[in-house]
DNA sequence: GTGAGGGAG
DNA sequence: CATTCTCCCTCAC
């Protein structure tokens, strides 16, 4: 069995165009002339092309927005609904072209693919004799699926560009047999895809992006931004500088080497500040007066330290590697393996795997920010506001519709965990160079069951959840009586508990089966008062299992003696009672 | 396991 | 500076 390697993967980065007013621009196709703004609390999140033309900015203060663009269109995107429910139906069709589960959701509005199976399938059909009228099959199956393309170049921009003379320009006009050929034909029937991609998105589903092609999603990402919007880069190799001879060099590290370094997937705010402090603080001294106390120091560097810092300074500074990243960068509560992971980033190294989606997120959260939020009164109200829309979320997103006539809802997941977290409001005259930033604060807790009851009413069920459990966790969070002053509250569900269904990875559909068919017995048990196993034995029996079952070839909807599950919504017989609630009860 | 904090868009 | 409203991961405890 070959083992696959790594740099041989085919990457593509998707990133929608300012996705939010492209959200508003679908639904409303006459704002795409106007300047669109979409605004949450006082603050513009993201604006399209037109606005951005008059010189607005993301995140930016409305007040100053209205005041460059008094002619702008503002929308309001607080509630994100749209968003996400835009994100995944786009998902779903991008994933429609790809023939691996390698289809991996970043925010709302960037996913990455791995393509390497259909490039080297269709590296394997090319006619050396008619590169320039070749057919990209999007199908194994079925010959017809695909469109023709030209494989004797590039589509779209490449970096460095076509026009710069110094590298081979996107062609094939090498021999076929060397290493750095195979990789430029890899990526020139990437690009293709990736074109064509790109046009079905804008004409079938109105959305433009702008996607990278590379072999990791490190440069994926980073490339494909070099063009935007609405476009489409490649990074040319070679990636190695042994692959095109004397003097040359990898066109990664020439690439990483003019990128900011905060530009850096993995470099964020904290980490480009050490190391900007660093390039300003130790450039007279070297690196042997780096000492405990000054990496400690956050304000000894304050005021200045905006400068612009590329990759290249910092990947050329006197005794730099990992060991000197892992002093300047590491401390508490950074992970161990700092100094290697950035040094890694900074040549453009990334190994990590596209991961196939999840469809079971790790957390569902509610947050909203508040200009003034200090009596208690207040509090319970947007605890209970914000707790109704958590559980709306939770229906939508942890349940299916069953297909039989067994309970209507079954949840695909139960969190074990309820969380809040305010934010205090930072004392308004505690200043001078100590200034802290109040970040959050939280408590959790088990969340109950009851909060799964499919036939409460959602407000019903935010009224008790706010009584019984996170007024106690607000308080303590907040002992004092008041004086207290909010910027924020988050409720977060968390532990996620599959309960059943489809599982990520190749065996996967297996055990998702057997979980299923387990599901199935259960089901079965609410409304067949003639089965009289008990339910242990359905547990180790599933393979057995009939595939007929009573009620799937009947309509019949008997009334059955039982009670309604607080877990799951099922009614269960009074005889599978205690059996249902130890299928409920969590796995250690 | 809990809570803080850093990363991402 | 974070600011918005999320989601994910790792760390010290």
């Amino acid at each position: 069995m070959a083992i696959p390697r790594k740099d041989h993967r085919v990457i593509l980065h998707f990133d929608y165009d300012c996705f939010y007013a492209s959200v508003f621009e679908a639904e409303q196709p006459a704002l795409k002339s106007l300047p669109l703004a979409v605004q949450q609390k006082q603050i513009v999140v993201t604006c399209n092309y037109e606005a951005r033309r008059r010189g607005l900015r993301k995140l930016q203060l409305v007040k100053e927005a209205k005041k460059i663009c008094p002619e702008l269109v503002i929308v309001l995107g607080e509630d994100l609904t749209r968003f996400r429910d835009a994100s995944k139906e786009l998902y779903a069709f991008i994933k429609s072209f790809v023939w691996s589960d390698r289809v991996e959701r970043l925010g709302f509005d960037e996913i990455f693919l791995d393509v390497t199976d259909m490039v080297e399938y269709n590296i394997g059909l090319l006619n050396k004799n008619t590169l320039h009228d070749s057919f990209f099959h999007l199908d194994r199956h079925d010959p017809t699926v695909g469109f023709v393309y030209n494989a004797t170049q590039c589509h779209g921009p490449t970096w460095p560009s076509a026009s710069t003379s110094a590298s081979a320009p996107c062609t094939l006009t090498t021999a076929l047999t060397s290493s750095s050929t195979s990789l430029h034909l890899r990526l020139l029937v990437a690009s293709h895809l990736a074109g064509y991609m790109r046009s079905q998105l804008e004409h079938q589903k109105g959305y433009t992006a702008t996607v990278g092609v590379s072999t990791s999603k490190l440069l994926a990402k980073l490339v494909g931004s070099v063009h935007k919007p609405n476009n489409q880069t490649t990074l040319l190799p070679p990636y190695e500088p042994a692959e095109h001879g004397l003097g040359s060099t990898s066109n990664i590290l020439r690439f990483m080497d003019g990128l900011e370094i905060r530009k850096v997937p993995g470099i964020g705010y904290k980490l480009a500040h050490k190391l900007r402090a660093y390039v300003g603080g130790a450039a007279a001294s070297g690196p042997t007066t780096l000492s405990d106390t000054e990496l400690g120091s956050d304000t000894a560097t304050a005021g200045d330290n905006s400068e612009e810092v590329t990759v290249k300074q910092i990947r050329l500074l006197p005794g730099m590697g990992p060991r000197l990243l892992n002093k300047i960068l590491g401390g508490a509560g950074a992970p161990k393996d700092i100094g290697v992971r950035v040094w890694g980033l900074l040549h453009g190294v990334d190994d990590s795997d596209v991961l196939a989606g999840r469809d079971i997120p790790t957390q569902i959260s509610i947050e909203d920010s508040y200009g003034k939020l200090t009596t208690l009164h207040e509090v319970k109200r947007e605890l209970t506001t914000l707790t109704a829309s958590l559980i709306r979320r939770m229906r939508t997103d942890l349940t299916e519709q069953n297909v039989d006539s067994g309970p209507r809802f079954r949840w695909r997941a139960h969190p074990k965990l309820l969380r809040l977290s305010t934010r205090p409001r930072p004392p308004p005259e505690a200043d001078g160079p100590r200034t802290r930033i109040w970040n959050r604060i939280s408590r959790s807790a088990a969340l109950p069951l009851y909060v799964f009851n499919i036939d409460e009413s959602i407000d019903a069920l935010a009224e008790k959840l706010v009584q019984e459990h996170l007024l106690s966790m607000f308080r303590k969070l907040h002992p004092e009586k008041f004086g207290w002053n909010l910027s924020l509250l988050n409720i977060a569900v968390t532990n996620m508990v599959e309960s059943a269904g489809e599982q990520r990875g190749s065996n996967g559909r297996d055990i998702g089966k057997m979980f299923r068919s387990q599901e199935r017995v259960l089901s079965e048990w609410t409304v067949n008062e003639s089965g009289n196993e008990p339910l242990a034995n359905a547990d180790t029996d599933l393979d057995n299992h009939p595939t007929g079952t009573p009620w799937e070839d009947g309509d019949d909807e008997e009334e059955i003696p039982g009670t309604i599950c607080q877990t799951c919504g099922a009614l269960i017989p009074t005889f599978a009672l205690v059996a249902h609630a130890q299928y409920h009860s969590a796995p250690d």
